[in-house]
DNA sequence: ATCTTGTGTTAAAAAAAGTTAAGCATAAAT
DNA sequence: ATTTATGCTTAACTTTTTTTAACACAAGAT
Protein backbone atom coordinates (compact mmCIF):
# COMPACT_ATOMS: atom_id res chain seq x y z
CA UNK A 1 0.00 0.00 0.00
CA UNK A 2 0.89 3.30 -0.99
CA UNK A 3 1.88 5.82 1.98
CA UNK A 4 1.55 8.87 -0.30
CA UNK A 5 -0.79 11.65 0.33
CA UNK A 6 -2.89 12.03 -2.51
CA UNK A 7 -3.46 15.71 -4.33
CA UNK A 8 -6.13 16.64 -6.43
CA UNK A 9 -5.35 19.15 -8.95
CA UNK A 10 -7.56 21.23 -10.87
CA UNK A 11 -6.10 22.51 -13.80
CA UNK A 12 -7.35 23.83 -17.44
CA UNK A 13 -3.77 25.25 -18.75
CA UNK A 14 -2.39 21.76 -19.94
CA UNK A 15 1.31 23.56 -19.43
CA UNK A 16 1.34 24.75 -15.64
CA UNK A 17 -1.22 21.43 -15.17
CA UNK A 18 1.71 19.28 -16.12
CA UNK A 19 4.15 21.61 -14.92
CA UNK A 20 2.92 20.98 -11.03
CA UNK A 21 1.97 17.71 -11.70
CA UNK A 22 5.26 16.52 -12.06
CA UNK A 23 6.98 18.82 -9.69
CA UNK A 24 4.25 18.11 -6.87
CA UNK A 25 4.88 14.27 -8.04
CA UNK A 26 8.93 14.28 -7.54
CA UNK A 27 7.90 15.88 -4.27
CA UNK A 28 6.35 12.26 -3.09
CA UNK A 29 3.08 13.14 -3.40
CA UNK A 30 0.05 11.31 -5.53
CA UNK A 31 -0.78 13.85 -7.67
CA UNK A 32 -4.63 13.59 -9.51
CA UNK A 33 -4.77 15.73 -12.69
CA UNK A 34 -8.44 17.57 -13.29
CA UNK A 35 -8.76 19.48 -16.88
CA UNK A 36 -11.91 21.64 -15.66
CA UNK A 37 -13.79 21.50 -12.35
CA UNK A 38 -16.68 19.36 -13.67
CA UNK A 39 -14.27 16.70 -13.80
CA UNK A 40 -12.26 17.20 -10.64
CA UNK A 41 -15.36 17.36 -8.77
CA UNK A 42 -16.21 13.83 -10.13
CA UNK A 43 -12.63 12.52 -9.15
CA UNK A 44 -13.38 14.33 -5.57
CA UNK A 45 -16.16 12.30 -5.09
CA UNK A 46 -15.06 9.34 -6.27
CA UNK A 47 -12.03 8.69 -4.57
CA UNK A 48 -10.29 10.00 -1.43
CA UNK A 49 -7.93 13.25 -1.27
CA UNK A 50 -5.99 14.59 1.42
CA UNK A 51 -5.22 17.78 -0.60
CA UNK A 52 -6.91 20.20 -3.23
CA UNK A 53 -5.02 22.27 -5.40
CA UNK A 54 -7.75 24.66 -7.70
CA UNK A 55 -7.34 27.09 -10.31
CA UNK A 56 -9.79 29.54 -9.86
CA UNK A 57 -11.08 30.31 -13.56
CA UNK A 58 -11.58 27.38 -15.39
CA UNK A 59 -14.14 25.80 -18.06
CA UNK A 60 -17.28 23.92 -17.09
CA UNK A 61 -16.74 24.81 -13.08
CA UNK A 62 -14.60 27.42 -12.04
CA UNK A 63 -12.49 26.70 -9.04
CA UNK A 64 -14.99 28.57 -6.28
CA UNK A 65 -18.09 26.58 -7.31
CA UNK A 66 -16.13 23.38 -7.30
CA UNK A 67 -14.87 24.60 -3.70
CA UNK A 68 -18.37 25.04 -2.71
CA UNK A 69 -19.59 22.26 -3.98
CA UNK A 70 -16.81 20.43 -2.14
CA UNK A 71 -17.12 21.94 1.14
CA UNK A 72 -21.11 20.71 1.15
CA UNK A 73 -19.82 17.67 1.96
CA UNK A 74 -16.27 17.67 3.16
CA UNK A 75 -15.52 20.99 5.61
CA UNK A 76 -11.97 19.71 6.62
CA UNK A 77 -9.95 18.65 3.18
CA UNK A 78 -7.55 22.03 2.54
CA UNK A 79 -8.00 23.65 -0.18
CA UNK A 80 -5.73 25.96 -1.89
CA UNK A 81 -6.15 27.93 -4.78
CA UNK A 82 -4.07 28.95 -7.74
CA UNK A 83 -5.17 32.50 -9.95
CA UNK A 84 -4.06 35.12 -12.05
CA UNK A 85 -6.78 37.65 -10.38
CA UNK A 86 -5.07 39.38 -7.63
CA UNK A 87 -8.17 41.48 -6.79
CA UNK A 88 -8.87 41.76 -3.09
CA UNK A 89 -12.69 40.57 -3.67
CA UNK A 90 -11.02 37.64 -5.21
CA UNK A 91 -9.13 36.69 -2.71
CA UNK A 92 -11.30 37.19 -0.23
CA UNK A 93 -14.15 35.29 -1.75
CA UNK A 94 -11.60 32.46 -2.04
CA UNK A 95 -11.15 32.76 2.01
CA UNK A 96 -14.68 33.26 2.68
CA UNK A 97 -15.83 29.80 1.10
CA UNK A 98 -13.23 28.00 3.12
CA UNK A 99 -9.97 28.22 1.80
CA UNK A 100 -6.46 27.71 3.23
CA UNK A 101 -4.47 29.51 1.23
CA UNK A 102 -4.96 31.51 -2.28
CA UNK A 103 -1.90 32.30 -4.14
CA UNK A 104 -1.32 34.47 -7.19
CA UNK A 105 -0.23 33.51 -10.79
CA UNK A 106 3.33 34.09 -11.11
CA UNK A 107 4.57 31.79 -7.83
CA UNK A 108 7.35 29.40 -7.34
CA UNK A 109 6.91 25.91 -7.12
CA UNK A 110 9.06 26.23 -3.78
CA UNK A 111 6.35 28.48 -2.69
CA UNK A 112 3.63 26.48 -2.82
CA UNK A 113 5.03 23.35 -2.14
CA UNK A 114 6.21 25.31 1.28
CA UNK A 115 2.28 26.32 1.50
CA UNK A 116 1.78 22.79 0.83
CA UNK A 117 3.47 21.53 3.65
CA UNK A 118 2.44 24.27 5.68
CA UNK A 119 -1.04 23.17 5.80
CA UNK A 120 -0.59 19.57 5.89
CA UNK A 121 1.74 20.64 8.89
CA UNK A 122 -1.20 22.27 11.03
CA UNK A 123 -4.33 20.30 9.89
CA UNK A 124 -2.42 17.51 11.57
CA UNK A 125 -2.23 15.30 8.27
CA UNK A 126 0.44 13.20 8.32
CA UNK A 127 2.32 10.31 6.09
CA UNK A 128 1.81 7.32 8.92
CA UNK A 129 4.79 6.22 11.30
CA UNK A 130 4.53 2.79 12.34
CA UNK A 131 3.73 1.65 15.74
CA UNK A 132 6.98 2.01 18.16
CA UNK A 133 7.69 -1.01 19.36
CA UNK A 134 10.55 -2.81 17.82
CA UNK A 135 11.94 -6.68 18.19
CA UNK A 136 14.95 -8.09 18.47
CA UNK A 137 15.17 -11.28 18.22
CA UNK A 138 12.43 -12.33 21.22
CA UNK A 139 13.31 -9.24 23.12
CA UNK A 140 10.53 -6.60 22.70
CA UNK A 141 11.90 -3.20 22.28
CA UNK A 142 10.32 0.08 22.77
CA UNK A 143 12.57 3.14 21.83
CA UNK A 144 10.12 5.88 22.64
CA UNK A 145 9.85 4.67 26.48
CA UNK A 146 13.69 3.41 26.15
CA UNK A 147 12.80 0.30 27.54
CA UNK A 148 14.62 -3.50 26.67
CA UNK A 149 12.49 -6.07 28.18
CA UNK A 150 14.52 -8.69 28.79
CA UNK A 151 14.12 -10.97 32.08
CA UNK A 152 14.30 -8.08 34.01
CA UNK A 153 13.06 -4.99 31.97
CA UNK A 154 16.25 -2.85 31.68
CA UNK A 155 15.78 0.83 30.77
CA UNK A 156 18.14 2.25 28.73
CA UNK A 157 20.70 5.46 28.67
CA UNK A 158 19.86 7.91 25.72
CA UNK A 159 23.22 6.91 23.42
CA UNK A 160 21.95 2.83 24.45
CA UNK A 161 18.89 3.29 22.65
CA UNK A 162 19.81 5.49 19.87
CA UNK A 163 22.30 3.03 19.31
CA UNK A 164 20.36 0.11 19.35
CA UNK A 165 17.35 1.45 17.47
CA UNK A 166 19.80 2.26 14.64
CA UNK A 167 21.64 -0.96 14.61
CA UNK A 168 17.44 -2.84 14.53
CA UNK A 169 16.07 -0.44 11.72
CA UNK A 170 18.85 -1.90 9.87
CA UNK A 171 18.48 -5.33 11.13
CA UNK A 172 20.38 -7.73 9.33
CA UNK A 173 22.17 -5.40 6.79
CA UNK A 174 25.38 -2.76 7.41
CA UNK A 175 25.07 0.07 9.57
CA UNK A 176 27.48 1.72 8.33
CA UNK A 177 30.06 3.40 10.95
CA UNK A 178 30.37 6.74 9.94
CA UNK A 179 26.62 6.85 9.27
CA UNK A 180 25.93 5.80 12.88
CA UNK A 181 28.40 8.40 14.30
CA UNK A 182 26.98 11.30 12.45
CA UNK A 183 23.32 10.54 13.49
CA UNK A 184 24.21 9.59 16.99
CA UNK A 185 27.30 12.21 17.91
CA UNK A 186 27.04 14.82 15.44
CA UNK A 187 30.05 14.15 14.28
CA UNK A 188 32.17 10.53 13.43
CA UNK A 189 35.66 11.43 15.01
CA UNK A 190 38.28 8.99 16.47
CA UNK A 191 36.52 9.60 19.99
CA UNK A 192 33.22 9.55 19.33
CA UNK A 193 34.34 6.32 17.54
CA UNK A 194 35.79 4.92 20.34
CA UNK A 195 32.84 6.15 22.16
CA UNK A 196 30.38 3.77 20.54
CA UNK A 197 32.62 0.91 20.30
CA UNK A 198 32.07 0.79 23.67
CA UNK A 199 28.31 1.28 23.75
CA UNK A 200 28.61 -1.50 21.28
CA UNK A 201 30.08 -4.23 23.98
CA UNK A 202 27.18 -2.79 26.25
CA UNK A 203 24.42 -4.03 23.79
CA UNK A 204 26.56 -7.40 23.43
CA UNK A 205 26.65 -7.86 27.20
CA UNK A 206 22.90 -7.06 27.56
CA UNK A 207 21.69 -8.96 24.51
CA UNK A 208 23.85 -12.04 25.31
CA UNK A 209 20.56 -13.23 26.77
CA UNK A 210 18.90 -14.12 23.60
CA UNK A 211 21.48 -16.52 21.55
CA UNK A 212 19.86 -16.15 18.24
CA UNK A 213 20.85 -12.21 18.64
CA UNK A 214 24.78 -10.90 17.79
CA UNK A 215 25.77 -7.50 16.76
CA UNK A 216 28.39 -8.57 14.19
CA UNK A 217 31.52 -6.48 12.53
CA UNK A 218 32.18 -5.81 9.23
CA UNK A 219 35.94 -4.79 9.19
CA UNK A 220 36.10 -1.29 8.05
CA UNK A 221 32.22 -0.66 7.14
CA UNK A 222 30.08 -0.70 10.27
CA UNK A 223 27.88 -3.18 12.76
CA UNK A 224 25.40 -5.64 11.36
CA UNK A 225 22.39 -6.97 13.39
CA UNK A 226 22.02 -10.54 12.57
CA UNK A 227 18.07 -11.84 13.81
CA UNK A 228 18.62 -15.15 13.44
CA UNK A 229 14.64 -15.28 14.96
CA UNK A 230 13.12 -13.86 11.88
CA UNK B 1 -14.24 38.01 32.01
CA UNK B 2 -12.91 37.81 28.06
CA UNK B 3 -13.20 35.21 26.23
CA UNK B 4 -11.34 36.12 22.97
CA UNK B 5 -8.25 35.09 21.41
CA UNK B 6 -4.83 36.73 22.06
CA UNK B 7 -2.46 37.92 19.48
CA UNK B 8 1.42 38.51 19.60
CA UNK B 9 1.98 41.52 17.33
CA UNK B 10 5.76 42.40 16.88
CA UNK B 11 6.06 45.02 14.55
CA UNK B 12 8.55 48.39 14.97
CA UNK B 13 7.07 50.87 12.72
CA UNK B 14 4.51 52.54 14.91
CA UNK B 15 2.01 53.74 12.00
CA UNK B 16 1.67 50.17 11.00
CA UNK B 17 1.93 48.88 14.32
CA UNK B 18 -1.26 51.01 15.76
CA UNK B 19 -2.77 50.88 12.30
CA UNK B 20 -2.95 46.64 12.94
CA UNK B 21 -3.44 46.96 16.44
CA UNK B 22 -6.50 48.66 16.61
CA UNK B 23 -7.84 46.96 12.99
CA UNK B 24 -7.13 43.52 14.66
CA UNK B 25 -8.87 44.55 17.61
CA UNK B 26 -11.73 46.41 15.72
CA UNK B 27 -12.17 42.50 14.62
CA UNK B 28 -12.62 40.97 18.08
CA UNK B 29 -9.43 39.89 18.79
CA UNK B 30 -7.47 41.30 22.16
CA UNK B 31 -3.66 42.42 20.61
CA UNK B 32 -0.41 42.86 22.47
CA UNK B 33 1.84 44.79 20.45
CA UNK B 34 5.32 44.48 20.70
CA UNK B 35 8.33 47.31 19.78
CA UNK B 36 11.04 45.11 18.22
CA UNK B 37 12.05 41.23 18.37
CA UNK B 38 13.34 41.31 22.07
CA UNK B 39 9.87 42.59 23.84
CA UNK B 40 7.82 40.52 22.06
CA UNK B 41 10.32 37.01 22.72
CA UNK B 42 10.04 38.35 26.58
CA UNK B 43 5.90 39.01 26.08
CA UNK B 44 5.83 35.41 24.66
CA UNK B 45 7.77 33.76 27.48
CA UNK B 46 5.76 35.37 30.07
CA UNK B 47 2.17 35.28 28.79
CA UNK B 48 -0.66 32.78 26.63
CA UNK B 49 -1.01 33.53 22.80
CA UNK B 50 -2.55 32.08 20.73
CA UNK B 51 -1.88 33.63 17.45
CA UNK B 52 1.74 35.64 16.60
CA UNK B 53 2.34 37.80 13.65
CA UNK B 54 6.01 38.88 13.18
CA UNK B 55 7.14 41.55 10.99
CA UNK B 56 10.72 40.01 9.95
CA UNK B 57 12.74 43.21 9.68
CA UNK B 58 13.10 44.95 13.35
CA UNK B 59 15.87 46.12 15.87
CA UNK B 60 16.90 44.41 18.75
CA UNK B 61 15.51 40.86 16.94
CA UNK B 62 14.79 40.34 14.18
CA UNK B 63 11.12 38.12 13.32
CA UNK B 64 12.86 35.04 12.30
CA UNK B 65 15.17 34.80 15.33
CA UNK B 66 12.13 35.43 16.90
CA UNK B 67 9.84 32.78 15.43
CA UNK B 68 12.89 30.23 16.31
CA UNK B 69 13.25 31.11 19.86
CA UNK B 70 9.39 30.58 20.22
CA UNK B 71 9.65 27.03 18.53
CA UNK B 72 11.92 25.59 20.36
CA UNK B 73 9.64 25.37 22.73
CA UNK B 74 6.31 26.00 21.37
CA UNK B 75 6.02 24.07 18.30
CA UNK B 76 2.18 24.38 17.54
CA UNK B 77 1.31 28.47 17.83
CA UNK B 78 0.44 30.13 14.53
CA UNK B 79 2.80 32.52 13.17
CA UNK B 80 1.97 34.64 10.19
CA UNK B 81 5.05 36.84 9.28
CA UNK B 82 4.62 40.34 7.81
CA UNK B 83 7.50 41.19 5.27
CA UNK B 84 8.38 44.16 2.74
CA UNK B 85 11.27 41.53 1.13
CA UNK B 86 9.20 39.37 -1.13
CA UNK B 87 12.40 37.91 -2.19
CA UNK B 88 11.52 33.80 -3.01
CA UNK B 89 14.80 32.96 -0.30
CA UNK B 90 12.94 35.01 2.12
CA UNK B 91 9.66 33.16 2.32
CA UNK B 92 10.99 29.53 2.07
CA UNK B 93 13.25 30.68 5.03
CA UNK B 94 9.95 31.67 6.87
CA UNK B 95 8.38 28.52 6.13
CA UNK B 96 10.92 26.33 6.69
CA UNK B 97 11.10 27.70 10.44
CA UNK B 98 7.51 26.16 10.43
CA UNK B 99 5.57 29.91 10.11
CA UNK B 100 2.19 29.78 8.60
CA UNK B 101 1.88 31.94 6.14
CA UNK B 102 4.06 35.01 4.91
CA UNK B 103 2.53 38.33 3.63
CA UNK B 104 4.16 40.58 2.05
CA UNK B 105 3.46 43.84 2.41
CA UNK B 106 1.75 46.35 1.23
CA UNK B 107 -1.13 43.74 1.67
CA UNK B 108 -5.23 44.89 2.37
CA UNK B 109 -6.09 44.38 6.43
CA UNK B 110 -8.84 41.81 5.17
CA UNK B 111 -6.74 40.08 3.66
CA UNK B 112 -4.66 39.69 6.61
CA UNK B 113 -7.69 39.11 8.77
CA UNK B 114 -9.32 36.38 6.09
CA UNK B 115 -5.53 34.72 6.57
CA UNK B 116 -5.82 34.64 10.38
CA UNK B 117 -9.08 33.16 10.24
CA UNK B 118 -7.70 30.73 7.53
CA UNK B 119 -5.27 29.41 10.17
CA UNK B 120 -7.39 29.46 12.94
CA UNK B 121 -10.45 27.50 11.16
CA UNK B 122 -7.83 24.93 10.46
CA UNK B 123 -5.62 24.47 13.42
CA UNK B 124 -8.99 23.95 15.38
CA UNK B 125 -8.35 26.95 17.80
CA UNK B 126 -11.89 28.47 18.90
CA UNK B 127 -12.70 31.24 21.27
CA UNK B 128 -11.57 30.42 24.28
CA UNK B 129 -14.24 28.90 26.83
CA UNK B 130 -12.37 29.90 30.18
CA UNK B 131 -10.92 26.43 29.51
CA UNK B 132 -6.98 26.39 29.35
CA UNK B 133 -7.34 23.68 30.68
CA UNK B 134 -4.13 21.19 29.69
CA UNK B 135 -3.66 17.47 30.62
CA UNK B 136 -0.83 15.55 32.27
CA UNK B 137 -1.90 11.86 32.23
CA UNK B 138 -4.98 11.98 34.18
CA UNK B 139 -4.00 14.84 35.83
CA UNK B 140 -5.64 18.12 34.84
CA UNK B 141 -3.49 21.01 35.34
CA UNK B 142 -4.50 24.85 34.44
CA UNK B 143 -1.26 27.05 33.86
CA UNK B 144 -3.35 30.23 33.76
CA UNK B 145 -4.67 29.30 37.39
CA UNK B 146 -1.76 27.57 38.36
CA UNK B 147 -3.56 24.83 40.07
CA UNK B 148 -2.04 20.58 39.70
CA UNK B 149 -5.33 18.92 40.07
CA UNK B 150 -3.80 16.02 42.35
CA UNK B 151 -5.75 14.24 44.81
CA UNK B 152 -5.03 17.45 46.52
CA UNK B 153 -5.00 20.30 44.41
CA UNK B 154 -2.03 21.79 44.42
CA UNK B 155 -1.29 25.09 43.63
CA UNK B 156 2.02 25.48 42.05
CA UNK B 157 4.91 28.03 42.52
CA UNK B 158 5.46 30.22 39.47
CA UNK B 159 8.89 28.80 38.19
CA UNK B 160 6.91 24.99 38.49
CA UNK B 161 4.28 26.36 36.74
CA UNK B 162 6.45 27.58 33.70
CA UNK B 163 8.64 24.48 33.40
CA UNK B 164 5.48 22.37 33.74
CA UNK B 165 3.76 24.16 31.09
CA UNK B 166 6.54 24.07 28.79
CA UNK B 167 6.75 20.40 29.21
CA UNK B 168 3.23 19.57 28.70
CA UNK B 169 3.10 21.65 25.91
CA UNK B 170 6.22 19.84 24.18
CA UNK B 171 4.40 15.94 25.69
CA UNK B 172 6.23 13.44 24.30
CA UNK B 173 9.02 15.16 22.86
CA UNK B 174 12.12 16.66 23.58
CA UNK B 175 11.98 19.50 25.68
CA UNK B 176 15.31 21.63 25.09
CA UNK B 177 17.75 22.37 28.39
CA UNK B 178 18.90 25.62 26.87
CA UNK B 179 15.82 26.39 25.10
CA UNK B 180 13.70 26.12 28.71
CA UNK B 181 16.18 27.92 30.47
CA UNK B 182 16.25 30.41 27.95
CA UNK B 183 12.58 30.57 27.87
CA UNK B 184 11.73 30.68 31.45
CA UNK B 185 14.94 32.70 33.30
CA UNK B 186 16.09 34.19 30.58
CA UNK B 187 19.68 32.81 30.70
CA UNK B 188 21.16 29.89 30.42
CA UNK B 189 24.08 29.71 32.60
CA UNK B 190 25.44 26.92 34.89
CA UNK B 191 23.14 27.99 38.45
CA UNK B 192 20.19 27.97 36.48
CA UNK B 193 19.94 25.16 34.96
CA UNK B 194 21.01 23.89 38.34
CA UNK B 195 18.33 25.36 39.66
CA UNK B 196 16.20 23.78 36.58
CA UNK B 197 16.98 20.19 37.83
CA UNK B 198 15.68 20.68 41.32
CA UNK B 199 12.52 21.99 39.64
CA UNK B 200 12.66 19.03 37.36
CA UNK B 201 12.79 16.67 40.91
CA UNK B 202 10.19 18.65 42.69
CA UNK B 203 7.49 18.27 39.43
CA UNK B 204 8.92 14.73 39.53
CA UNK B 205 7.85 13.82 43.42
CA UNK B 206 4.48 15.94 42.31
CA UNK B 207 3.82 13.50 39.26
CA UNK B 208 4.74 10.14 41.01
CA UNK B 209 1.29 10.60 41.63
CA UNK B 210 0.11 8.76 37.73
CA UNK B 211 2.14 6.37 37.13
CA UNK B 212 1.36 6.78 33.12
CA UNK B 213 3.52 10.45 33.64
CA UNK B 214 6.94 10.03 33.37
CA UNK B 215 10.11 13.19 32.98
CA UNK B 216 12.70 11.53 31.34
CA UNK B 217 15.89 12.72 30.58
CA UNK B 218 17.60 13.03 27.52
CA UNK B 219 21.20 13.24 28.28
CA UNK B 220 22.60 16.30 27.04
CA UNK B 221 19.92 17.62 25.49
CA UNK B 222 16.93 18.55 27.69
CA UNK B 223 13.92 16.61 29.45
CA UNK B 224 10.71 14.68 27.67
CA UNK B 225 7.56 14.51 29.51
CA UNK B 226 6.44 10.58 28.62
CA UNK B 227 2.74 10.62 28.45
CA UNK B 228 1.49 6.74 28.63
CA UNK B 229 -2.26 7.89 28.60
CA UNK B 230 -2.82 9.05 25.28
C1' DA C 1 56.29 -12.18 8.77
C1' DT C 2 55.64 -7.64 10.16
C1' DC C 3 53.30 -3.43 10.32
C1' DT C 4 49.33 -0.66 10.47
C1' DT C 5 44.88 0.13 11.42
C1' DG C 6 40.45 -1.22 13.25
C1' DT C 7 37.89 -3.31 16.91
C1' DG C 8 36.92 -5.65 21.87
C1' DT C 9 36.97 -4.89 26.48
C1' DT C 10 37.59 -3.04 30.98
C1' DA C 11 38.64 0.62 33.97
C1' DA C 12 39.33 5.39 35.17
C1' DA C 13 38.09 10.19 34.48
C1' DA C 14 34.94 13.68 33.38
C1' DA C 15 30.55 15.60 32.72
C1' DA C 16 25.70 15.78 33.43
C1' DA C 17 21.89 15.07 36.21
C1' DG C 18 19.35 13.63 40.84
C1' DT C 19 18.50 14.84 45.44
C1' DT C 20 18.31 17.12 49.77
C1' DA C 21 19.07 20.80 52.53
C1' DA C 22 20.90 25.23 53.74
C1' DG C 23 20.97 30.19 52.53
C1' DC C 24 18.73 34.51 51.05
C1' DA C 25 15.62 37.67 49.67
C1' DT C 26 11.04 39.29 49.72
C1' DA C 27 6.32 39.57 51.07
C1' DA C 28 2.83 38.77 54.53
C1' DA C 29 1.48 38.51 59.22
C1' DT C 30 1.86 39.69 63.91
C1' DA D 1 9.60 46.56 63.82
C1' DT D 2 10.03 41.82 64.20
C1' DT D 3 8.67 37.41 63.00
C1' DT D 4 6.97 34.02 59.78
C1' DA D 5 6.14 32.08 55.54
C1' DT D 6 7.23 31.50 50.77
C1' DG D 7 9.78 30.92 46.66
C1' DC D 8 14.00 30.68 44.50
C1' DT D 9 18.95 29.90 44.33
C1' DT D 10 23.19 27.95 45.77
C1' DA D 11 25.77 24.38 47.85
C1' DA D 12 27.06 19.81 48.90
C1' DC D 13 26.97 15.31 48.09
C1' DT D 14 25.42 11.17 45.19
C1' DT D 15 24.45 8.66 41.21
C1' DT D 16 24.21 8.01 36.34
C1' DT D 17 25.85 8.58 31.84
C1' DT D 18 29.29 9.45 28.68
C1' DT D 19 34.03 9.95 27.25
C1' DT D 20 38.87 8.89 27.34
C1' DA D 21 42.67 5.87 28.28
C1' DA D 22 45.01 1.62 28.25
C1' DC D 23 45.99 -2.70 26.68
C1' DA D 24 44.85 -6.87 23.94
C1' DC D 25 43.79 -8.94 19.81
C1' DA D 26 42.21 -9.51 14.88
C1' DA D 27 42.16 -8.30 9.96
C1' DG D 28 44.04 -6.63 6.02
C1' DA D 29 48.11 -4.48 3.82
C1' DT D 30 53.10 -4.32 2.69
Amino acid sequence: MSNQLTILLAEDDDNLGVLLNSFIKAKGFAVDLARNGKIALEKFNQGSYDFCIFDVMMPEMDGFTLAKEIREVDKKVPILFLTAKSMKEDKLAGFSIGADDYLTKPFSMEELLARIEAILRRSGIEKRGASTMLEVGTIQFDPEARILNLKEPKKLTTKENQLLKLLVKNKNEVLDRQAALRAIWGDDNYFNGRSMDVYIAKLRKLLKEDPAIEIMNVHGKGFKLIDRAD
